[in-house]
DNA sequence: TGTGGCTATGCAATATTTTGCATATTGAAA
DNA sequence: TTTCAATATGCAAAATATTGCATAGCCACA
C-alpha cells in the first residue's frame, strides 16, 4: 500500500489538494512513483477516513473549490513506522525487453524503431533531470537533510536514465544489422501498416 | 495485459508447464518481469481458453503430472501483432526513494541500514548477471538474432545494477553524516525495536 | 519418525491499478 | 465563437496482482 505512503510523504512537506498531488506525481515523486488522479483521489478518501490525514475545503471564486489535505499526528506516526519496516527491492517490468525476447521471429525493423523512440524519450528525461539538478542541487554536500532525500531521488533518476540511454545505443547497434539483413533477404513478416486508431485497444488479449 | 505476452514469448522458445514458467519468471524473463505462480496459472487458463496456447497433460510416475503448454498459430499471430504496437516506457516504483523523501524527519540510521541492505542485494545480483554474461554471452557481436534479444535483456540488467550499486554508495555517504549527527545530538525518534513478526501485515494502512 | 524442501497445480478473497466516463468554470487561442 | 487547455473532483467497471490457503507425493536429513 505504498501509494498511501507516497502521498503521506508529500503531505509531510506541506498540505496538498488532490489536484496538487496529481501534478506532483507527474514530477518529483512521480520520477519513481506514478499514480493517476483517480487513484490519488480514491486513496485520499481512504486516508481521510482512517484519520491519517484531515481535509479542509478551500473555497475559490475564480477556480473550482479545492479540498486541501494535511497530515494528522496519527498519519505522521503511521508514516514513520512504515519507514522503519524493511523495504523490498522493486521489480521492473520492461515491455520492450519482453518484445526483444522475440527477436528471433519478430521484425527487427519494428523493434529498432521502438528502441529509437525510447532513446529519444530517455534523452529528454535525462536532460530534464540534469537541468533540475543544476537549478536546485548544484552542491549536494551542502544540502539540508530534507533536501538530501529529494536530491537522492533525482540522482538515481539521472543514473537510470544514463544507463537506459546507453543501453538504447548499444541495442540499436545490435539490432540494426538484423534489420538490414532482413531487408536484403526480402522476408517481410507482415504487410499491414502500423496504423493505430487511438483509443481502441484489443480486448481479447 | 503484458503478463500474457511475457508468457507467450517464453513459449516461443519451447513449450513450458506452469511450473517451468514460474521458475523462468524467477530468472531470465524474471529479471524484468516478475510474476507469482498463482498469476501464471491463472493466465495460462485464460490463454488456453482464448485459443492462443494449447495444453497437453504429461503423465509422470515419480513426480506430479504436468500440464505443458505450447503456442498455437493464433497465439503466434497475437504475439507478433502485439509486438508491432507501440511500447510505453515503464514506471519505476521505488519505495526506498519514497522513504528517503522523509529524510528530514525520519531516523537517518534506519534508512542508512536499508541502503546498506540494498547495496548488498544489488551487488549480488550484479555479480550473478555478470556471471551469466560470461558463461553464455562472451562475444555479443557473434550472437544469433534470438540470443541477441536475451543478451540485451541481461545487458540492461547489468547497466541497471551498476547504477543502483553506485547510487547506494553515494547515498550512504550522503546519509551517514546525518545519522552520526543524530547520535551526537541524542535525538532518538522512536525507542521501539524493529521487530517484524513474519506473516503479519498492517491492515489499516 | 517427523520436519522441511522440491515438484506441481489450483481456488478464493482482497487489494491495487487502469480505463472510461462525468461535471463545471475560466481564459486563451484559432 | 467555437474549441481547446487548465483547474478541480469524482464514480463505476474491469483488469491485474497479491496474499493466504489447500493438496499431495517424493526425497533427504536428523
Amino acid at each position: 500500500m505504498a501509494l498511501a505512503h507516497a502521498i503521506l510523504v508529500s503531505l509531510l512537506d506541506r498540505p496538498h489538494s488532490g489536484y496538487d498531488l496529481a501534478k506532483r506525481f507527474d514530477q518529483t515523486v512521480g520520477y519513481f512513483w506514478k499514480a493517476s488522479h483517480q487513484q490519488i483521489y480514491l486513496e485520499l478518501h481512504k486516508l481521510a477516513e482512517s484519520g491519517l490525514i484531515s481535509a479542509e475545503r478551500v473555497v475559490q471564486d475564480v477556480r473550482p473549490n479545492r479540498i486541501v489535505y494535511q497530515l494528522t499526528a496519527l498519519g505522521e506516526d503511521a508514516l514513520h513506522s512504515w519507514i522503519e519496516e524493511p523495504t523490498e527491492p522493486p521489480s521492473y517490468k520492461e515491455e520492450l525487453l519482453v518484445k526483444l525476447f522475440a527477436l528471433g521471429t519478430a521484425d527487427p525493423a519494428v523493434l529498432l524503431n521502438e528502441i529509437g523512440k525510447r532513446l529519444h524519450f530517455h534523452e529528454q528525461r535525462l536532460a530534464h533531470y540534469q537541468q533540475v539538478m543544476q537549478a536546485h542541487y548544484p552542491v549536494p554536500e551542502k544540502l539540508s537533510a530534507r533536501k538530501r532525500g529529494h536530491y537522492l531521488g533525482l540522482r538515481l533518476g539521472v543514473l537510470f536514465e544514463e544507463s537506459v540511454v546507453r543501453w538504447c545505443q548499444e541495442a540499436t547497434s545490435m539490432v540494426s544489422p538484423l534489420a538490414s539483413a532482413a531487408v536484403k533477404s526480402a522476408k517481410p513478416r507482415s504487410a499491414k501498416p502500423a496504423i493505430r486508431k487511438t483509443g481502441t485497444r484489443r480486448k481479447t488479449l
